[in-house]
DNA sequence: ATTGCGTTTAGACAAAGTCTAGCACAGAAA
DNA sequence: TTTCTGTGCTAGACTTTGTCTAAACGCAAT
């Protein structure tokens, strides 16, 4: 019984599409990952994945968990954010945007893209092409 | 025998003053790391300069050099760089910039903060400070 | 000499992430 | 139907980065 509220199936459908339509077969483990990603925008590290994802049943391992955030990655589906150099953490809003990172909490935020203001960027090395722009503000408490 | 050029003494002066400077005790092992730091404005992370470090003769340990960079690090005398998951790079290169990363080959290379133009950033929230702004702009082959 | 304090150290340990080798499963070929 | 083939999943071993602990060290003040 995994069915929670009406929509579940259909929500199920859609996740299946969005995987169609970045090119990635979807398994059940990969659509269960997704459901977990996009239930809501979030920042989540892999082991945080990985218990979401096994809190009702155990339903997806450690590796598969790792290799298809890797994946979810390199297909733009989810966006590698890191702040913290102890794990690597996750984007499910792939909308532009920026961070604001708390050192001494760990807490991370969104920054809408307009709130920073990017001018002209240095041009890409010949034969290589700007793949992102991260900006993170780090703040802490006074 | 570790006096290489004529000027090793007194650059090893000079990098003890620059710790004071920082209010951080000069040690034998502070000053050795450092002197490998400050040779040039370079990007490392901790086991390099650890064997950087111990090239000659052992003079200083792994759990030193990790505590030794977090300190510097602390009292403002290197930068941290978070571009690699797997590893943490500090950056002996304390004058404002920014980062372009090479995420196919491993490069990291300064970007002249007037290559970048950044307007107006977003306030810190009530009783927190800016700490830092971070742009790492991602590169790779086409 | 003794105490105190900051620092260094070896090595145990923790945690994130990767790798391997076998299994499951689905579709294609025979 | 059976066999073959390719993709994906998995448990658990393994690697690597980094942290922690407990003892020892160096040096100054008493
Ligand atoms: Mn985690
Ligand atoms: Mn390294
Ligand atoms: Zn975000
Ligand atoms: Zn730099």
């Amino acid at each position: 019984m995994r069915q929670v509220h009406p929509n579940a199936a259909l929500e199920r459908e859609a996740v299946i599409k969005m995987l169609r339509e970045h090119h990635i077969t979807p398994t059940q483990q990969r659509v269960d990952i997704a459901m977990a990603l996009f239930e809501r925008p979030q920042h989540v590290c892999a082991d945080q994945v990985l218990v979401q994802v096994n809190a009702v049943e155990s339903l997806v391992s450690k590796a598969t968990v790792y290799n298809t955030l890797g994946l979810f990655a390199k297909k733009g589906l989810i966006r590698e954010v890191l702040v913290d150099p102890a794990r690597l953490f996750y984007d499910s809003n792939m909308t532009p945007h920026h961070h604001m990172y708390h050192t001494d909490s760990g807490i991370l935020e969104d920054v809408a893209p307009g709130q920073v203001q990017l001018g002209a960027l240095p041009d890409a090395p010949e034969g290589m092409v700007v793949e992102g722009v991260d900006v993170v503000i780090r703040v802490r408490r006074v």
